[in-house]
DNA sequence: AAATTTGGTTTATAATATAAACTATATTAT
DNA sequence: ATAATATAGTTTATATTATAAACCAAATTT
């Protein structure tokens, strides 16, 4: 059996690439509510995607407040689709 | 977004449970061997899922050699149907 | 201007996964 | 016969991960 992208197979971490793999950008804040997660820990996880790789962060302002957006890229993109064909292969589908 | 069932969510517990799903019943090891697991993170991932009555052990003996028959109950069976579809949702399939 | 809210980050803690060490029996080689 | 190796696991210690709590800075409300 294949291994599954242990950096994809976290609840939160996953919930926020399936949100960015359907929309443009999406930032913190809609992230925090769609997910229901706590700020800390969106931080830490869009952290580690980003480090990846799997999404970048651009951190600016919208006025003097501080917005971050979040993207996929296509690195990220394609470890999604290979994850999602790795994890069929687990249920069956 | 609804949660993933975090005893379901682990790498090694879906895949002895995919495996589960499809046959009427597996040992030890051919878990072990499936899945490529060590037998200690195994055995602690088997009594997880028996504890939850996910699956049955049935240590027995062959000759005088231990092997441990597991089983998939029905509440665990629904439990990985129930985990599939929300699953589903987060890889829009 | 004090209190509260917003948008986060950092750090501490709890939970989880994993491997290493161990036990008991069985088998093989000497 | 007995020493060495393999088999079938369990227990325990450790590394990793997820999560929440505490914090910070700026903006808004009272």
């Amino acid at each position: 059996m294949k291994e599954l992208d242990p950096l994809l197979h976290s609840q939160l971490r996953l919930a926020v690439m399936s949100i960015l793999m359907n929309v443009e950008e999406a930032d913190f804040v809609y992230l925090k509510e769609k997910t229901n997660a706590t700020a800390g820990n969106l931080s830490v996880q869009l952290d580690k995607l980003s480090s990846a790789g799997y999404i970048t962060l651009e951190k600016g302002f919208v006025g003097k407040k501080t917005r971050t957006v979040c993207q996929v890229t296509l690195h990220g993109r394609k470890a999604f689709e290979e994850y999602v064909e790795i994890l069929k292969e687990y249920l069956n589908l």
